[in-house]
DNA sequence: CCGTGTACTGATACTCGGTATCAATACACG
DNA sequence: CGTGTATTGATACCGAGTATCAGTACACGG
């Protein structure tokens, strides 16, 4: 059984493994991003719990991101959003219309990498991928 | 022959072919950038062209990404780098350890790009690769 | 279950990359 | 050479994120 692939790990738990303490604030946005199916902004969260500090929630998103359990993805325009990552490496699909993340996953793409290395001068230490794409909900309504 | 392919293309041309003037300030800007190897930021054009508002090096910035003479990376940390497209449709080294970019071109990679597109729902219109690598200028410091 | 050290919080001011505004300027074209 | 219009630069501003720091709350030990 793979607790990371897990629908709702207990992301509380990973911090607390990690020893920070578990406090309201964090339980507040932690619960609120559990249950976020697509990417979400940091002012988004800002707005949906005034009652926790601004800089709360940025440090917050930090520890998150530095433990793995969400990503950044910074797109051309716009702010950056935030997603939850589901499993551990993955790369994103971001639809250029609605901006909606999702994530895959293609062992094709790892063994591309060690191939391409072969042309490249230096080590090649890790590598990112992002998909543009028109979602599946765009494309429909796009058609009436 | 190739134009696209050349050492150093007219870059003030591509922007007088798309209806901009020819001004002291973006010639300045351009040719500064025309013999820069590795990435710039925008702080440093603004360092380097301190007679040259912050504003105007911005909109020529601007301006050469709509034309596709340059490109922006945005690194995880720091401030975004920039850097001189060379080849038409290509794809990112950065060095993690100076920050220098690289480009590369692989076939390989758009043809994988098909590939996944199967596995993934909604339609493929770009993508973006890039490589964290250690440089082997960074590789031979580190000897010693 | 109470005290206490230390982690955490939130208000605020700030940084940094970039943009809007707008009067003054310089380019291109006739 | 004159003139309309694009461009410039100074300035103020924006948005994402961070430093600071006094005050708060968590966890742990007694």
């Amino acid at each position: 059984m793979n607790t990371v692939l897990t629908s709702r790990p207990d992301i509380m738990a990973v911090l607390e493994d990690r020893g920070y303490r578990s406090t309201a604030p964090r339980r507040a946005i932690v619960r609120l991003l559990a249950q976020k199916q697509e990417g979400f902004t940091a002012e988004e969260i800002c707005k949906e719990l005034p009652f926790v500090g601004r800089a709360t929630i940025f440090r917050t998103i930090k520890l998150l991101l530095n433990a793995g359990v969400i990503c950044r993805l910074n797109l051309l325009d716009g702010a950056p959003r935030y997603s939850l990552s589901r499993v551990e490496h993955h790369h994103h699909t971001v639809c250029v219309r609605c901006g909606n993340v999702g994530e895959f996953r293609a062992v094709t793409v790892e063994r591309l990498m060690r191939a391409v290395g072969d042309d490249i001068p230096g080590e090649i230490v890790g590598h990112r991928i992002e998909l543009y794409v028109i979602c599946v909900q765009c494309m429909q309504d796009e058609q009436n």
